[in-house]
DNA sequence: CATGAATGAGCCTTCATTCAT
DNA sequence: GATGAATGAAGGCTCATTCAT
């Protein structure tokens, strides 16, 4: 009986995931209006009306994704602030968010492609995840740097931009990841792209250093 | 009798010149798989027909608005390599060709907006535009930072990083103004914005300044 | 529950049979071209989506009709060759599969009338039931003619030329209904329609016996 | 002066003519509901709107192509009646008639295939078509045929079925060249096919006749 | 005579979603 | 939980025809 309930469950959840990876890659390659939920249903193997079922709509489904990036996209943020790692330096500390966000974005790199487009879309949804998330992305940013120049370890550069320009190195990799590959032919989804990524994003932050 | 064909002749051009401003509003808002030939029809006044009758299909219709808008993009940056402005210094070239490039993104404000995130998408013709303008734009941007390193007016960090870096900057408001207006207050479409913006841009130029 | 079940594979049937039926009805009436997909749906008092649900398309529920007609037609043929009547004489024979057909024909007068006019104009899809179907009837016809040959009972007239005459009487009446209709007053779909044009068929075939 | 508008008919007449031309090929090929008025003005290398000019109507286009063919196909039969030929006798002048029209419509060859396939769809058209021209054809052939019984030249066979299967061996090759073609490898186009095919309709004659 | 822009209706097909099973 | 038939709206596009030039 509860073996029952539990398979039951597990399939559900299998369902479930199903759906979620086809949509992902899915949204990810053809956008969110590019995509039909009957092509979501067949890249998972899925019956069509368990769409509506399990997320209520497609409009739902997408949000749930989005909802599902940000979330644990910030909490990576917030783990990092400086004064919860006081042995390292404000600048160390910048350089191992980055890397540790474009490890995020590696990771679930469909996703990212996806969110990263479909935030660039003006909606009610985007302009809630935009406050909710981005805001709080940007607080957090802010917050990092103004502890750098406050040590005096970061030129006092104004705040809003160098975040705009920090943000904008994490997150063009997987916004744009068709333009590297085509054009500079760097694959932002192998492992090997970050460690030479992160190089770029550490002689940035050497440069916005106080000068000695 | 001239007035008369002028007329005729105006007649035609205003309304695909209609249909142009419609798709270039509705693509940038909706994105294209968002917009119906419909919709831009109703926006610009103009009978449904007519779409296909001028551009043949929403799909070429799309390719010309993005051929437009590379054609001229492309242009810019020709007009601005250094050796035809012997005078100014590489850096300096290279300060002025990002205000160029933001006041040509800023004239063609929602046309900039769609091409940047419609570019995004992988797709048969965006593949086409990355060979023709987008791998020209870097190699022409390439040639500009090859001439500073030559000349030792910029540090000697990796080209390639440095043309994704500056071309990052140089694009980011007109692909992710949504972000730059609700998070950082800033609206990328505002004459006063380049000003400010280029300020962050010629500050970079001076940290890969060779140190005198 | 059985009849559930039943009841449930009974509806799918039902529409399917529904548009079948209305197809059949409109593409005699107005040709392949003139008829609508709605003006079917109307028909068959269904929704327009499920035409497409289906079948796939509107070509494609019109070979669905092509298909199932000659597949009946040939095996009626198949079944009536002399070997398999040995007590009947070829001319006899000959005399039975015209009426067979012309029953068949006239049970699925409005289908064989669209199958006749459609198979008239050129396309991938005739040429395709043309060398499926068409050449396999010329080959058992052939058959039957050279075995009346051979014992002697049909004159030695050019065997194509006698299967060319004999399929058209066949044919005829179900291509041209309405030249037979309008102008012969003669009406193919009524039974007693058989019987008369049978005596002619007889007669031709009388004709083209060998004189005692 | 004169030389202008001589020139200026004879343009009108050429258009006309192209219209003409190019509709016959398209409506042969296509059908006339698979053929648009645009194609017409494509193939005839002229404005679309001449279409309506000259014609009225894409409908009354085909009105008059069915005119066209069916005056002159009747007067082919007028002028060979036999009392007009009283030298030959009515069996002979079978067979000149069916060899001469033939000819006709071997020689309008697209416009008897896409008359004699129109002619199958029930229309106010077609049904007028039928009670002006088919039915006289009709008579003029019973006519011919009771000549021939009442001058014992031929057997006495219902007259209504002779004149169907007559006119049947005449009008098939240009109802169903298609399947004379790739089914048995006849060319109705072709200059050569009357000969054999007159032999065909030449040995059913001699079978209808009186035996001596 | 000829042009081509313009129209509004219609084409076939696909859409997201619902619902009975 | 899962199915697939069904729905009504909307999708992009083509149609025959008209009309000002």
């Amino acid at each position: 009986m509860t073996h029952l309930i539990v398979k039951a469950k597990g399939k559900k959840t299998e369902t479930k995931q199903a759906i979620i990876d086809a949509a992902i890659v899915l949204f990810q390659m053809h956008g969110y209006n590019g995509t039909s939920v009957r092509n979501i249903a067949a890249e998972a193997h899925v019956n069509v009306a368990l769409v509506s079922y399990y997320f209520g709509s497609k409009k739902a489904l997408l949000e749930h994704l989005m909802e599902m990036f940000f979330r644990e996209y910030i909490q990576e943020i917030e783990e990092a602030i400086p004064w919860q790692n006081k042995t390292s330096s404000v600048c160390e500390c910048l350089v191992q968010l980055a890397i540790k966000l474009l490890h995020y974005q590696q990771k679930n790199f469909y996703l990212s492609l996806l969110v990263h487009r479909e935030v660039t879309i003006d909606s009610i949804l985007v302009r809630e995840l935009m406050t909710t998330y981005l805001m709080k992305e940007k607080y957090l940013m802010e917050t990092i740097f103004e502890e750098g120049i406050r040590k005096h370890e970061i030129c006092d550069i104004p705040i809003d931009l160098l975040v705009l320009q920090y943000r904008d190195m994490i997150v063009t990799p997987f916004l744009q990841p068709l333009y590297l590959r085509k054009v500079h032919v760097l694959e932002p989804s192998q492992s090997l792209f970050i460690d030479r990524y992160a190089e770029m994003i550490r002689t940035w932050i050497v440069q916005i250093k106080q000068g000695v």
